[in-house]
DNA sequence: TGCTGGCACTCGCACGCGCAGAGTGCCAGG
DNA sequence: CCTGGCACTCTGCGCGTGCGAGTGCCAGCA
């Protein structure tokens, strides 16, 4: 176990190497912190530190960088959240209630993430799997072509396009589409499969068919998760990264393409509040060198979905697990008044 | 006016330093082009290429690489469109033929715009202002709350909350509903409010407020250009910019978030054919060192929105132009189809 | 036992230098 | 008007050097 003056140590070396981007020393170190021993003690902790595995020097001779254990144990044990202040927080919410549609929600929350954190922003689109039904509706387009439109509680919108195996009649349709909001308005996504499996029994023998196929495409609509969507933003943010630039940021560039990447590094936080993954601590191997902040949101005590950040592993981890959150939660409230 | 020869060395110019991404100098420019004179001549030629302005050197004694205008004269009179061979055909239409939906389509021709050009694919979403009407839903989800959502031609989907000043009725709504159809159905955006104009007036005294503020909203809707939504890919490209990075490609990836400086971008691109800005042609500072090819595509004869590709003024200019081209015209049957 | 000051040592980095190579401009001759 | 030759000008690169920051270790002290 380290003692305490060695936590303190630890704490220091992360923040002034957050701050300076700069390996950091022993005299330095005993400069800036109040820590009331020599650099001579100091160099002795580090060289403990570093036994553990906790930092790391570049080179010989020169000062200490955190490793991401190092991180790791800052994140957990040695600093907190640092909440936004009071007009942060009403900028925040200013910014969010400007928005007109849920696109805009999402849009708006992007750019503010990426403002607040100066890191890339990830937010997911409130997830259909969690979400309740607020209605469906069917549009005749042709005799065999019906228009299959899912709208849920979080103002999500869905479309698909339904080929009939026969031409289904508009009051057919009407039948439908009035039997299927009857039975599935308001209700989770996941109870609807159960919900809908008899009704095509209720139709004339030749409906049947019409009916199932509009009813296996709802049903694959709902589960269908590669459709669940992500806006980024802020990727310019990639630039103040490093000096070695090419090689640490196309990586990157390239998993933030990866919708599926993402959503997986998203879906991996499972915790009730934030989740800081450290570099290697991500699966990805071109997010290595990042750490990724993310946080479940939701209109209600539920999150359906979640949004966070990526950066380097050199981060301001309080501040921007402060940002994180507070976004969360306002976006959180904004969509429970929609 | 410059002479045959002097054009090819031009065009021999632009050619290998597309390729080499160094200066050319008139030695190698011999070597690989048969020219049919000596790298003396061609220093000649050289230089009063660059009285023209158009090439130039980084610094005294280094090769000459050309200038913005010399690009200018090479796209548009020393190279054509170089056509995608048929399997590269094939491979376009087979992989857009997959897509489920509009978001769908879109998300796969970016990605596909990035793989061929390697570079930063934008694709605008069909845009609404020259699109007809496919149907109008409106959905009560409170007495005085109703969901308006609108589906276009070209498939896509826009929703809108709207607050009622009064409490409607389901008759009204469906009266409304109907009205509103059979009056805008497959008419042209534009179309839209002479149409509706005088709708009000068939409703009762109480529920006059209400449909005025939905069709207010429809209206909204329309016009609403801010909302012409795209996408983008292929950032991972800018990587293979230049060697001296951060600097060029900061600015491109701020300008790439601006969604307002895109939009204008390929809404400047009017021609019939594929537009090419060069360089400084483009308004926007943090484009001035790169090219922006465009062009519109649609689902009909008429364009309905645009796509293209940003990368460094240094492209492969005909390869570039004959992929967008082709990406343009097979999304725009695909959306035919659909 | 733990902290401190002192000291020798290590290394990376910035700087200056010189050299080779590529490329040019110009000129005289065909 | 083209060509070969020649002198000139740069940039980039490799190399050696000195500097400074930082370390590790050791002996002394509370």
């Amino acid at each position: 176990m380290l003692s305490e003056r060695r936590l303190q140590v630890l704490r220091a070396i992360v923040q002034d190497y957050v701050g300076t981007e700069e390996p950091v020393g022993s005299k330095a170190l005993t400069e800036r912190h109040s820590l009331g021993v020599s650099p001579a003690t100091v160099r002795n902790d580090m060289a403990a530190l570093e036994d553990e595995g906790y930092i790391a020097q570049p080179h010989t001779s020169a000062g200490r960088i955190p490793t991401d254990k190092g991180y790791r144990l800052f994140v957990d044990k040695l600093a907190g959240v640092k909440p936004m202040t009071a007009p942060e927080r009403r900028a925040i919410q200013n910014f969010l209630e400007g928005a007109v549609d849920l696109d805009d929600v999402v849009a708006r929350t992007v750019r503010l993430l990426a403002q607040l954190t100066r890191q890339v922003a990830v937010v997911q689109y409130p997830s259909l799997t969690r979400s309740t039904v607020r209605h469906v509706e069917l549009l005749s387009l042709a005799p065999a072509r019906v228009m299959l439109v899912l709208i849920t509680d979080t103002g999500r919108v869905e479309q698909r396009m339904v080929d009939c195996p026969a031409p289904f009649g508009d009051a057919s349709l009407a039948d439908l589409r009035a039997r299927l909001n009857s039975r599935v308005a308001n209700r989770r996504f996941a109870d609807v499969p159960s919900l809908v499996e008899d009704l095509p029994e209720a139709f004339e023998h030749e409906d049947r068919g019409t009916v199932s196929t509009v009813l296996s495409t709802l049903l694959e609509t709902l589960v269908e998760e590669n459709e669940e969507r992500l806006m980024i933003g802020g990727t310019a943010n990639l630039t103040r990264f490093g000096h070695d630039f090419p090689l640490t940021i196309r990586p990157v560039l390239e998993a933030l393409e990866e919708q599926v990447v993402l959503l997986k590094l998203l879906g991996e936080a499972q915790d009730p509040g934030v989740t800081v993954r450290i570099g290697h601590e991500n699966a990805h191997v071109g997010l290595n060198s990042t750490s990724v902040v993310s946080v479940g949101y939701g209109s209600g005590g539920e999150a359906v979905a979640k949004l966070g950040v990526v950066g380097p592993t050199r981060m301001d981890y309080p501040g921007t697990m402060g940002a994180v959150r507070a976004v969360a939660r306002y976006v959180g409230q904004i969509l429970a008044e929609s």
